[in-house]
DNA sequence: CATAACTGGGGTAATTGGGGAA
DNA sequence: AATGTCCCAATTACCCCAGTTA
């Protein structure tokens, strides 16, 4: 008999800088700013160099309109 | 403040390196040399080689924002 | 025209990953 | 067969700065 964990089920699927930066079109050192600077929610491995980003996340940031509603 | 009953029962589920690794996008080695180095909380078999972690330490590891520290 | 904000290039330090031996 | 350890090159993120846009 075979155990099979799932530990996927524990959290959605991280993104790397690099994918992030592919699916926006930008250079991976645009996403990491952004991460840093808060604009997008990124985490950060516990080695500290890597930071990894939430699909749902990248979807969120996705979905943020180019123009602004119709205001005042 | 309020102290919280310690949630880590004994039943709680173990991780593997490599489930681990999967969860972060990293090389197995890369979170055994985390747990090594102190910077996620390993628990080593009675066997002395093997290292688990409790999913619950995983999470917390986790919600490490990437963002810089941002100063009152 | 000057100012402000964002992006990407180059160099650097630390972490990460590959190969192999235990 | 599988997991962790060691050595060393590759990768990643940070800092400074120039180019572009508004």
């Amino acid at each position: 008999m075979r155990i099979v964990a799932d530990a996927r089920s524990i959290t959605e699927r991280l993104l790397t800088s690099d994918e992030v930066a592919a699916v926006f079109r930008v250079d991976p050192k645009t996403v990491v700013r952004w991460a840093r600077e808060g604009r997008i929610a990124g985490i950060r491995t516990p080695g500290g160099r890597l930071i990894r980003y939430r699909e749902s996340d990248v979807r969120a940031a996705l979905e943020v309109p180019a123009v602004e509603a119709v205001s005042a």
